[in-house]
DNA sequence: TGTACATCAGTGAACGCGCGTTCACTGATGTAC
DNA sequence: TGTACATCAGTGAACGCGCGTTCACTGATGTAC
């Protein structure tokens, strides 16, 4: 909105120079960081076509050559961006696990832990599928994604001891990789199916569901939950 | 490339005024679909991104202006595209299942039949997708949806008499309902991973598949088959 | 069979807009001596 | 403790680009009489 914010979080012993830009100091400070905070709220409030850099500079109320410095271009700051999305769904799933001991039990809450943060941040879950407009190779996307499939394959590759460190899948079987990537691929279905509004219809057809959200709470209930095929 | 190409399809009896023009009509005969022709050629070259009004104009060879007039704006074209997609996917998995008696059977095929789909047609796939760029109440598009619903339906939905006209999922029962999200939400999930490439590594790692392709038939060939949850 | 007129299909110049990028700059900080 | 200088962080004016939209137009077709 106005042309001089003054900063949010001004250093205790600044003295700013010209008393008009009340205590805005020339240096941010944390530039980088607000400005992946003000890139969601962005792609929050205008989606991801008003995602430029330009629109997050205005946001963050700097000038608009700012973000290129830091992250480069676009891509650069929608990486960072996914890369944050991703380390809150690994967390939110590692949350939703906390404590369970069998298998299907984990395997369901990590599926609604998938759901939720699809359908709590849609337009963040659907930038981090955009591999066109990420750069798949910035070591914070990079190892971000790491993370939450990690706790994808814990969960739903059987009988595993999953590699800590290196390389995630170093050394799985076949069957293994068939198990997680099924699990994975039918979560990330319903999720996509859901955040696209494509079972609207379906839901509301039956009578049964209050909206499409149950009605896929339910297509996870019934999901392949045993450890065999 | 030239800005007066000539007519692909001169009608026989065309008495074109000026003789430079080398007979291209002054009306196109069939601009909509070639615009549509265009549109794709687009959309596989440069992506979704480079997908503009103007960008389908110049590979049609018309004026940038002409697009408007038939579809009214961006999403009427990129609407119309994703109808032509979901078509298309329909006659595909209706090809597949052709033929065959099991429900086991026919679901692998259909399944086949949509990763196939996304594969060959990654960004038509991705756009048929992108609610956000589309206007679903295109009667167009709201059809060829219910088309490729209908093929899915009747493969996923178990037991069901499926209502061949009317509105597709009027009066079925929740639990019908709930096979048909859990169907769909597999094949779209693996088609989703797959296209947007993130099962590269997971496939790579066992040293058991050439490629993410074949560690999705390996997800097919395991997916729940059975009419029973 | 001809003429007038309305309607439809497509043109091309002009517009304003927001974008990313470049560039010379200024303000602040850190380091060498 | 001070001074000089390099480096880093951020500014703001200017640029060219492609976009969608508007508008007055022209060419072709169909219909009424």
């Amino acid at each position: 909105m106005s042309e001089r914010t003054p900063s949010r979080r001004t250093p205790a012993g600044a003295r700013p120079r010209r008393a008009a830009a009340e205590a805005r100091p020339y240096h941010h400070g944390s530039l980088p960081e607000a400005l992946l905070l003000a890139a969601e709220t962005v792609l929050q409030r205008d989606g991801l076509r008003g995602l430029t850099l330009r629109a997050i500079a205005r946001e963050a109320g700097v000038s608009h050559t700012a973000p290129q410095h830091h992250f480069g271009d676009t891509a650069g700051v929608l990486s960072e961006l996914a890369a944050t999305g991703h380390t809150r769904l690994a967390e939110t799933m590692s949350e939703h696990i906390r404590g369970l001991r069998s298998t299907k039990s984990k395997r369901k809450a990590i599926a609604h832990a998938y759901i939720e943060f699809a359908v709590e941040h849609p337009d963040l879950f659907r930038l981090m599928s955009r591999n066109e407009l990420l750069d798949p190779d910035r070591p914070s996307l990079r190892e971000a994604r790491q993370v939450s499939a990690r706790a994808l394959a814990s969960v739903f590759g059987a009988q595993a001891q999953l590699h800590q460190d290196g390389y995630l899948f170093d050394g799985i079987d076949a069957a293994q990789a068939v198990a997680i990537t099924a699990g994975w691929g039918y979560v990330h279905g319903l999720a996509s199916l859901l955040v696209d509004r494509r079972l609207e219809r379906i839901a509301s057809a039956t009578g049964h569901f209050a909206d499409a959200r149950a009605l896929v709470n339910a297509a996870i209930d019934r999901m392949q939950l045993s450890e065999d095929a």
